[in-house]
DNA sequence: TCAACATATCGACTTTTCCCGATATGTCTA
DNA sequence: TAGACATATCGGGAAAAGTCGATATGTTGA
């Protein structure tokens, strides 16, 4: 079951809706990685937002709290992704019970 | 031009929420009221909410600058309802931008 | 196993949002 | 045109979110 509250105020900063976007196509945003088979990692994301690294990794869990990204650990690691399903999902809510 | 931020701010918070919920169906979710030709006035729509007149009036029109309610003056009152138009634009909005 | 590195968590400070009461503005009617 | 009523705006105190630096945790490779 979706919070939606939890999603909008998740959606509700502009550094996160970045990185959301910057997720839509990580090879494109993230030219320095390498592999992108789990996403994007925390210092590649935080290296392009130009926060420091906790604010980022808080960021991160917020939009992971709200369903938005998952993240998979890969040894020392974090990468993080986009969770589409979640967005369909999320537009679905707006036409039907917004 | 939506402004994204604005709307998911505009749809962070409870009793915004509630407010737009009630909006789809006037007729049930506003009985004391005798027409809904161009919405809800603010007095029901504070009343069913519970908070002060000042917070509601606010609300409203923060729902209003993010364009998910159009507002009426008629003589003393006036009226709220959705902008339909806007939840569906949000929607796509959600599916290809964000 | 220890040093280096990536990420997460904690504590603090600043900015924004929530929500109120008081007051101003606009409208109607006697 | 004055009084009553509906709504909007203003100013402020409390709560939440934004953001940082410092530190803790987990992982890897020498």
């Amino acid at each position: 079951m979706m919070d939606h509250l939890e999603i909008f105020k998740a959606l509700s900063n502009k550094t996160r809706l970045e990185i959301l976007n910057w997720l839509k196509e990580p090879e494109a945003s993230f030219p320095e990685q390498d592999f992108f088979d789990h996403g994007v990692c925390v210092g590649q994301i935080q290296q392009k937002a130009g926060l420091t690294q906790s604010t980022i990794s808080e960021y991160l869990s917020i939009l992971q709290r709200a369903g938005l990204v998952t993240s998979t650990r890969v040894g020392q690691w974090t990468y993080y992704q986009r969770n589409e399903e979640a967005f369909k999902a999320l537009s679905q809510v707006i036409q039907s019970e917004i």
